[in-house]
DNA sequence: CACTAGTGCTACCGATCGGTAACATTCTCG
DNA sequence: CGAGAATGTTACCGATCGGTAGCACTAGTG
């Protein structure tokens, strides 16, 4: 059972035999989630990825450019994430639900959780800077897919569930690194007594 | 109506018969919501409070003393508004609540929304830096607050709707600049049918 | 073997960062 | 008025920022 989210967590020493463009990737993963993107150097970068700040600007054009990179890999990730979900119980909404409820509860419970990678960027990033048009479109996207699985599952009304479960799910992950952990981690049960309770209907 | 939130929202030109202090302060919390503590220099705070760094040093001893003060700032704030909306409605829970309901949908309405700073703050800032204290201190509190206005309404489960209220706020002021704003701004009314739903007891 | 593409390395650029010294100026208030 | 405190101004510090030039090196390919 381990998270999909700490999959790739860790990008320390890391002479793994990857790509350049692979192991500064993963560096500016780890970096930029734990301490923040402005805090971090390219320098750093490079180095927690074994390689150095010329490689890094051969592969992106800038600083910026890899910013919008590190979105779009997290994007790309967490739309997998939900695919594999959804495949794994094909054919049976109620389930695939369940099994997006108990990923949740992974995620939240992870200790190296620091709230959604992405809202953290959003916080950080200009309105205009270009990493902010894949965030927005991440998290629309991520929205109308619980309204799809809802809908799918025939609760009554699925736009307003799906509304109140993302609130609860993106309010639960900004609050486990300031709102006490004891709300964001009774999340999950709420969930789980939220989606029992509301009416279905044809 | 004017909004509590955006009364000193905005500092530009500043030259008013304020103490230089207070002018930072008010420049610094402008700048620091508008774009981030770490995208903004002491320069530019000094600046924009018509003073200069020197005077900024002789008030704070370092930036991240001035970061603090800032969430001192918005914390102490946040809990005077609501004060005053429960002193407003004294002795009636349910227009106290109805109150804050309000407020909630002023600030989620204001144009210039971004989320909460102190949230927006916390994200930026590593686990160890003495502001987050103050953030998590000031969550916490408010937290505890809506549980106390809950019981006092005799809701049955004052809690766990606490924790759902909460949540949902948080996650709307998140999603705010991420998640789409429809969810966001949905959420005031899902909040009033949530409180008119909910059982009470004795 | 030679050629090429990718990578590593070092030294550097101008700009800006947070923070300070020293001194001139203004303001407050007895 | 006169004294002391607060503020303004300028110039500066070392460090670090994002980003680049130039060259040595390695590895794969024909």
């Amino acid at each position: 059972m381990r998270s999909a989210v700490g999959l790739a967590a860790v990008a320390e020493g890391a002479p793994i035999d990857r790509t350049p463009r692979e192991r500064i990737l993963l560096a500016a993963r780890d970096l930029f989630y734990r301490h923040g993107i402005h805090a971090v150097g390219v320098e750093a970068i490079a180095e927690t990825a074994s390689t150095n700040k010329m490689t890094l600007y051969r592969h992106f054009r800038s600083k910026d450019d890899l910013i919008v990179a590190y979105a779009q890999q997290l994007a790309n990730e967490g739309d997998e994430v939900l695919d594999r979900i959804l495949a794994e119980n094909t054919d049976c909404p109620q389930r695939q639900i369940a099994a997006w409820v108990d990923f949740v509860e992974d995620v939240l419970t992870n200790k190296r959780e620091r709230g959604c990678a992405l809202a953290n960027a959003a916080v950080e990033l200009e309105a205009t800077h270009p990493a902010r048009a894949v965030i927005e479109a991440y998290k629309q996207r991520k929205h109308d897919r619980l309204v799809g699985l809802f809908r799918a599952a025939q609760y009554r009304d699925p736009d307003l569930l799906a509304d109140e479960v993302f609130l609860l799910f993106e309010g639960a992950r900004i609050s486990i690194q300031c709102g006490g952990k004891g709300p964001a981690l009774r999340v999950v049960g709420m969930l789980r007594g939220l989606l029992a309770s509301r009416p279905k209907a044809a």
